[in-house]
DNA sequence: CTACTTGTGAAAATCCTGTAATCAGCAGGG
DNA sequence: CCCTGCTGATTACAGGATTTTCACAAGTAG
């Protein structure tokens, strides 16, 4: 998967083998989104599998954490965009560019 | 159906496997397209599945939401022609350039 | 106490939508 | 030919909706 490897095993994400300093909340995301690669996964979606359950009509925490995990792999991955944005919609996971 | 997939119920259209990045009115448009594959859908038929209801004497939206489309797939699949116009009826969809 | 994480609220930025306006092609009449 | 009227294609735009990002309070652990 290019550069960036995912062990949920190991609670780890590593880029070129550093590995990042994600948060449990922000590695479940990862994984989650990451287990899909190139399919559109909606919001309820990833909050079941990273929160359980079903979120608030107003609920924001999945852009929220997206919003930090693009952070820190944009700080690791410069020039890459890993998760899109699907309006209205939710988000993709693209190991790819 | 060659190198373009629509998955309504993921909300995706695919080409060669990655997604178009359509609004969710082109995707429903788009679907409601291919859904009747060859044949000729008047405005008010596609507006009906995709707005609801019927257009005003005026409503240019299926015309714009048309062009929109093809600009997205034009640009994922140069040289090819999948929505057909008939004058003074409507559109029609054809997998096959 | 300090450092860190988490979820929430809200402002800022971005994108989508529908309408209107403009542009282009074509056929018929003069 | 040239004009005119008709149809569809494309672009522009404003309002609204959605997403992104920041700040903060509360919670946890060392």
């Amino acid at each position: 998967m290019g550069r960036l490897e995912i062990r949920p095993e190991e609670h780890a994400a590593l880029v070129d083998g550093r590995p990042l300093s994600l948060t449990v909340r922000e590695l479940q995301l990862l994984v989650s989104l990451s287990e899909h690669p190139q399919r559109i996964m909606t919001r309820e979606e990833l909050f079941a599998q990273v929160w359980g359950g079903a979120p608030r009509d107003d609920d924001r925490s999945v852009d929220v954490y997206v919003s930090r995990l693009r952070a820190k792999l944009g700080d690791a991955l410069p020039g890459r965009r890993l998760i899109h944005t699907h309006n209205g919609i939710g988000y993709r996971f693209s190991p790819d560019g």
